[in-house]
DNA sequence: CGTGAAACCGTCGCCCC
DNA sequence: GGGGCGACGGTTTCACG
C-alpha cells in the first residue's frame, strides 16, 4: 500500500516542499525538526522514489499575456487502446493544451488548454483539435475566472486517514 | 500589456524556473547568460511582481495513496455574484478540491478534486457538494488515467508570439 | 551588470544511538 | 537502520564600481 513506507516526518518534508519548493534544506529541517544531513538524506530519497516528481515556478498566466483558459472535452471515434495512446501523444506535443485526462463516461478526455487571446485559441480548435483524425467530438467551456488553483494533494486529509486507521 | 515589461532574459528565467524550480542561482544565471548577483535581483523581483506566484514540489498522489481524481461539473441555482463567491469560498475550504474554475456555458464551475478511495469521494459528493446549498445540479467523471500534466504555460507560444509582431 | 567578500548552505565522512 | 557533528566547497547576497 503507497503511503506505509513514509513516517510522519516525510510526510511533513513533501507537505512542506509543496508549500514552497524553494526553501533551503535548513530551514525544512528546522520545520520538521531534525539536522540538515539526514533532512537532505531524505528529500533525495523521496525525490529518486518517485514521491517528488519535480519542482517548478508557478508562474501567472495571465500577467505574462495568457489571457484565455479552456477546457475541452473531446470524443474520439475509436476507443481502441492504439487510437487512445495515439491521441494522447498528440495532446503531448501540442504546447496550447496543458492536460490531458482520460475520463469514463460518454466524453473521453479533457484538456486543460491556455493561449494569448481568443483567436488562436480558436485557431488551434479548428485547425488541430477538431481536424485530428478520430475526433468525434470537441465541446469547449471558457474559464470566466479561477476560484482555486492549490497544487498537489491535501496533506490534512492524509493525515487524518493514517489517524483513523490507527 | 502584461509581457512587455519583461526582456528576453527575464523570460527565459521564468521559462527555467518553470521548468525546474529549485535550480540553484548560479546554475540559473548560466543558462541564461549573466552573472549571480543580477540574476538574483531580477527573481526578486519577477516574485514581487507577481510573475512568479510560488514554488512547488511536484508530488505523486497515487504514490501518496490519493488513487481517485474526478472532474466535477456544478451547476448552482443562483448565478448573482454574491452567490457565486459564497460557492467559491466553500470550495477553497473544501480540501478534497484542488481547482476551481468559474465558466461560461451550461455548467457554472468545474471542480478538480482527488481522495484516497471511491467511497471517500462519494461521502464528499453527497453529503457536502450536491448537499451544499444553491447547488442544482453536479456531474462528475472519474480519471481514467493522466495522459499530460505539464505546469504552467508553454513558452515556445510566447516567443513565436512576440517575434511574431516584431 | 560585474566584481569581490562575507555569511550561509549543501554535502560528505565519521561517529553515535 | 537512522540521526547528529564537524568541515570543506559552493552558493547566496551584500556593498561598491
Amino acid at each position: 500500500m503507497p503511503g506505509t513506507r513514509l513516517d510522519p516526518i516525510d510526510r511533513k518534508i513533501l507537505a512542506e516542499l509543496q508549500a514552497d519548493g524553494r526553501m533551503t534544506n535548513v530551514e525544512l529541517a528546522k520545520r520538521v525538526g531534525i539536522s540538515a544531513p539526514p533532512c537532505l538524506r531524505r528529500v533525495r530519497t523521496l525525490e529518486e522514489a518517485g514521491y517528488i516528481r519535480g519542482y517548478h515556478a508557478d508562474v501567472d498566466a495571465r500577467e505574462l499575456g495568457f489571457e484565455v483558459q479552456v477546457f475541452a472535452m473531446v470524443g474520439l471515434v475509436s476507443q481502441a487502446e492504439a487510437d487512445l495512446s495515439v491521441f494522447e501523444e498528440r495532446c503531448r506535443n501540442w504546447s496550447l493544451v496543458r492536460e490531458c485526462h482520460m475520463l469514463n463516461g460518454e466524453v473521453d478526455f479533457i484538456l486543460k488548454c491556455v493561449a494569448p487571446d481568443l483567436s488562436t485559441f480558436q485557431s488551434f480548435l479548428t485547425e488541430e483539435l477538431t481536424a485530428a483524425e478520430n475526433v468525434a467530438s470537441v465541446k469547449t467551456s471558457l474559464v470566466i475566472r479561477g476560484a482555486k488553483d492549490a497544487p498537489g494533494v491535501p496533506f490534512d486529509v492524509l493525515e487524518d486517514r493514517l489517524a483513523r486507521e490507527a
